[in-house]
DNA sequence: TCGTGTTTCTGGAGCGCTCCATTTTTGATT
DNA sequence: AATCAAAAATGGAGCGCTCCAGAAACACGA
């Protein structure tokens, strides 16, 4: 008893591995292994019993002995700064859409995480032995220290790094495209808030800069964390307040947009009537109908796939000169910006 | 040349193993093996031998071999269903603070990516050999065929599981904080807006019982899709015109509160003077300054620190009953409801 | 000095695959 | 039917570890 028909594991029962299926099968170990890796040359009917046994007998591929014999894991490896900030969930589609029709598995790491275990993330990955690793943090000089296989940068631009690839959403432009829509609008008197980290101060820069261009005095603030809603809450109250005449504010991301939302909502200003808001990501949050915030679309999907043919690239040819590839952001025009009232 | 001191992993340069660092520190790989698995009975000075001859070769373990030798991978693999729904946040932290200390490591599988290379995520999973799985997401037939190691459901408690533990929030008693903090500020009509899925389902049939407990009529109205922004919005506009007598409405969740909020501000409703709001799961977007969200806490970190006893206890002993254990929900009580004005 | 137990250390076997060189089978062409 | 190239299938070696049984080193009292 317990044994008939398809097997279902019961404690003790060594699971099935390449060997039972060949037996099964009447082929050798090595076809099977064929057979699970979909090469070609193999003649249907030997495909058709091989398969039939790995149904019959519930059989799962041990990925670690693949990855053990194969040196190498088929598998790409993320690092991820914050699960809050939406902005990866784009980059992973992205990244997956390419990868996945090579065979290629994404697996995610957090720095938050297993941090007791490993020094760096990418600690954590190398050991998994990764055949990539997409960076979508600040990077960082220990990350590199630990690097042994091919690495691009996603999304961080402004930091140098010493030996991978970047694939970005170009800040500056992003940030010109809010502020000249602003511009024309009629808008003068445009702050921005803003916070730590990479993009942000690329963000910052851009704005600084279209404003120049504009003639326009920038007015920045910066608030005490990083780029957080409650962060762009208190910049945002400092701004509203330094400025009275202030029309609009551009935000270095649509979280912190949602803090200037409550902000100007606790300041009495109407959006977009008093104010008009303008943040940077195009997150779900944007979309919502309290907010319906214009923004700027970084288009992660494509920072994602770029990536990826960047890290494929390099993985057939690492000693081509390092690139760096930006994509070009979109404007996304919502109910969030209006037309300066005189 | 290219070979001073520390080693920089050139291209075709093995990566060092076990016996190079054993025969580096003058010692055996089998006491590698022990100072890397952190063993106690090895003395100071071959423990310190070895660590430095680690460094020295700038050695990574390799998890794969590991993993094949040993027959564990010293893994826990999490599945989530959608990034964008942040519950996850702490129960990835509870489960993490539970593993750490054990030296577990915790992976994250979600349902949409490596769709192509496995038919469920759980046989993703299986195939990387994790000695346990925490299953986030509505639990499904598949999953559990595919199935060998011990396994939890985190977060969804309506749907009966063939064999596994389940641990969540109790989420007929949330919904009843809820409709009781509005009761007590003297709301007859309140409103519920939900969605398709496990814990929305549950959180329903809390509301109406406690509205019927109350001696109150019950108003649910449940969107098209699922349990986003847009499906609050969609079905709080509704129940607002359908109900004008309302005067708070309970969400499934805080992203359908956002999209109540929403619908409200069109509506012309100010929160709370005109209208009560309160969500569910306290997730960062609740604490948001533009809502200040009165919302439920489902205590998630503690859901997931649940999850990782329920499975270590199931790691013992495989035959013991299956448990179900609920954390209890909190109030958090913010801006986002008020006394109702005659 | 010699046991005798205890702690520390070691070599061998084997985990389940992939890769490769080789063998077997197939099928086309004389 | 004989020959030969191409296609299909196979067996062996080895990936880098863990686990285990046993060996070596050490501690301590008789």
């Amino acid at each position: 008893m317990g044994d008939n028909g398809r097997v279902t594991q019961e404690t003790g029962a060594r699971r099935p591995n390449i060997y039972d299926v060949a037996s099964a099968a009447g082929v050798s170990k090595s076809l099977v292994s064929l057979v699970l890796r979909g090469a070609p040359g193999v003649s249907p009917a030997r495909r058709a019993a091989v398969e039939e046994a790995i149904e019959r007998l519930n059989y799962r591929p041990n990925r670690a002995a693949a990855t053990l014999a194969g040196n190498r894991s088929r598998t790409i490896g993320v690092v991820l700064d914050d699960y809050r900030n939406l902005w990866f969930v784009g980059l992973l589609s992205g990244l997956h859409e390419q990868f996945a029709p090579l065979g290629f598995r994404v697996a995610v790491a957090d720095p938050s995480f297993n941090a007791h275990l490993d020094r760096t993330p990418v600690d954590g990955l190398m050991s998994l032995r990764v055949d990539g690793i997409v960076i979508a943090t600040e990077p960082s000089e220990e990350m590199f220290a630990a690097l042994d296989v091919p690495a691009v940068v996603a999304g961080n631009r402004d930091i140098p790094v010493p030996g991978a690839d970047v694939v970005a959403n170009d800040d500056l432009v992003g940030s010109r495209l809010a502020v000249e829509h602003l511009v024309g609008l009629g808008h003068r008197e445009i702050g921005h808030v803003t916070g730590g980290g990479g993009a942000a101060r690329l963000r910052a820069q851009g704005y600084e800069a279209a404003m120049r261009e504009n003639g326009l005095r920038p007015h920045i603030k910066e608030g005490q964390g990083l780029t957080m809603e409650s962060d762009g809450y208190q910049a945002s109250l400092k701004l509203l307040d330094q400025n009275p005449s202030l029309t609009a504010i551009f935000a270095a991301n649509d979280t912190m947009a949602l803090g200037a939302a409550g902000a100007a909502r606790d300041r009495g200003r109407r959006i977009p009537e008093d104010l008009s808001l303008i943040g940077y990501d195009n997150s779900p949050l944007a979309s919502a109908n309290l907010l319906r915030l214009t923004t700027v679309d970084g288009r992660n999907e494509e920072v994602g796939a770029g990536a990826a043919k960047a890290l494929l690239d390099r993985m057939k040819d690492p000693s081509a000169p390092l690139r760096t590839m930006l994509v070009e952001p979109e404007l996304v025009i919502r109910a969030s910006t209006a037309a300066v009232t005189v």
